[in-house]
DNA sequence: CTGAAAGCGCTAACAC
DNA sequence: GTGTTAGCGCTTTCAG
């Protein structure tokens, strides 16, 4: 089956490319009639309009470049739905590109959304530095970064604040005399521990206190579950442990119980990633239902507006609100 | 910043278009020095060729489309990872598409492929029609299927036998005397559990037996989980059961725990998709490492093939293997 | 309301 | 080696 171009539409209908044009893009102005030929001949031929062609003249892709962290949770995921289902209404197609450890990795991705012409981007991703950002607004490409609180003239941000989350919780664990926070490190996301440790240290400050639960995870372990096991046992001794993800929080929840910790009562546990995984762990543990799915969709949602002239964006920083989620792993 | 083109970089460098076009192509036939001072030009203008243009011109954009099912698991992200990280070899972009529940979804899905000349693409669902498939053979899109063994023309496929999986570790089971085994349905993996009960069928036949223990959750439950914890009450008994994904699993180890059924001695558990949740449950449970990863490496690579027209695409339809990692969950 | 023609940015013969 | 030119398929003034 040859490539059936827009001519042989025009040809097949009996009119000019440019009214086979119009029909294709819903111009008010055809008569009804010809817009039916023209209709018929599409069928006809199974003529589907050539996007690339479309992009070319129009210089307008309908495409958003989405970049995300390899490393792929469930929570990635439900960003990504969000995106994506906004994306349909406004019929914007998805680029996907992932960011691996390596270095110059995220130029590279830059130079190729660069290259594609996509409309804007979307970038989700724990490391991600400002100057890599400037090459792509250089190039004036629309950016909304999710996760991290920064905005300026071409780039938006929609965001949970996990300093002022974890300052909260802190805040009421002190106040009930909980003063023993260990905060366990995550490699793989290490912004988010340093917004946790933030919102740690403020709550400790306010009492007068310095917070000196962090919990580093020694390169030679492989796992947090590894470790924690060593750890456990030189009497570390905390009143409530926070953990990013529910396969920490469990690698917890395991080494307590294998230790003849009790879980709430000796140690309460808490994660801030809250997941299916974590109602499913006996006890149950607690967590923040943090808005993943909406984290995409609103994200998509600016960025559409940042890239419709006539759409106003009032605010390009936007803060999503989390709920905890008390189970059976804090008392 | 000025949309700058390869007209620009032409003037620039005060040679013709034609010439930038080799350098930035690599073609080898340009003099030393006319490549540098072009190359210059490229360098201070910050000209990025547009790809779009390119694709246009090349009747080819060296852009897969990837469709995948809406509901994230890890086990897709890993698939998705492969995928992408051969792309990155090839040079090629992925458009991600994702499928919901909706009937018609899968149409638009295609259509949109279609429009935007995707040079092939890659399709992992559980959901999968031939009839859909047929639309883009129809213009010749070249397809790989992952999850499915199907092929012909244009189509080729990267798949587990989970049938034959099955079937071997019944047939181990029924030898070992465990004769009472179940099936938990998944009703998001419909295609995938029907494959599971052609190797238990086969298995029960072989041994002039019948298959009877297919477990099915009624839609008025909202999770295996509330399901199960009815069904063991009205004591049917099994000596093994089978679920295809680890909050299933996980489903059955709470159940069996509250009710007092020891795990492995009254009843035993596997999973047919191991995830790390199956070794952080306690007990761990047992499971198949499936080929995640590798399933979108080769399909990838199978569709790079295809796309290359000298390359010889010896076989369409490659079976990758499992393995099967005992934990505590059994005997 | 419809057609003619220029142009979007790039590639690939074909000349020179 | 390098330049000229004709497309690739579509949109969009501008005429009529």
């Amino acid at each position: 089956m040859k490539r059936i171009t827009i001519y042989d539409v025009a040809k097949e209908a009996d009119v000019s490319l440019a009214t086979v044009s119009r029909v294709i893009n819903g111009s008010e102005v055809v008569r009804e009639d010809t817009r039916a030929k023209v209709q018929e001949a599409i069928e006809k031929l199974g003529y589907k309009p050539n996007a690339i062609a479309q992009g070319l003249a129009l210089q307008k892709t309908t495409t958003i470049a989405l970049v995300v962290p390899e490393a792929s949770y469930f929570y990635t995921g439900q960003i990504i739905n969000g995106l994506i289902d906004v994306a349909k209404i406004y019929k914007y197609n998805i680029m996907l590109h992932t960011t691996t450890e390596g270095i110059s990795e995220m130029n590279d991705i830059i130079e190729n959304i660069i290259k594609s012409r996509a409309d804007g981007v979307v970038i989700f991703n724990d490391k991600l530095n400002k100057e890599e950002l400037n090459q792509l607004t250089k190039y004036q490409v629309p950016i909304v970064v999710i996760g991290n609180k920064m905005s300026d003239e071409t780039v938006g941000s929609v965001y949970v604040d996990y300093a002022k989350l974890v300052y909260e919780y802190a805040m009421e664990c002190i106040r009930k005399g909980k003063q023993r926070i260990a905060l366990i490190e995550d490699r793989k996301n290490p912004a988010m521990i340093k917004q946790l440790k933030e919102g740690l240290n403020k709550a400790f400050q306010e009492h007068g206190k310095t917070f000196d639960g962090f919990i580093e995870i020694p390169k030679e372990y492989r796992s947090s579950y590894l470790f924690l096991k060593e750890y456990v046992k030189q009497q570390n001794h905390h009143d409530v442990v926070i953990t990013y993800r529910d396969s920490q929080a469990m690698a917890v929840m395991n080494v307590a119980k294998e230790e003849g910790i009790s879980i709430p009562n000796d140690l309460e546990l808490v994660c801030i990633l809250d997941s299916k995984y974590n109602a499913m762990a006996r006890p149950q543990i607690s967590g923040f239902k943090i808005p993943d799915y909406d984290l995409g969709a609103v994200a998509m949602r600016l960025l559409t507006k940042m890239l419709t002239d006539d759409e106003e964006v009032t605010d390009k920083e936007i803060e999503l609100s989390y709920i905890y989620t008390p189970r059976k792993s804090t008392k």
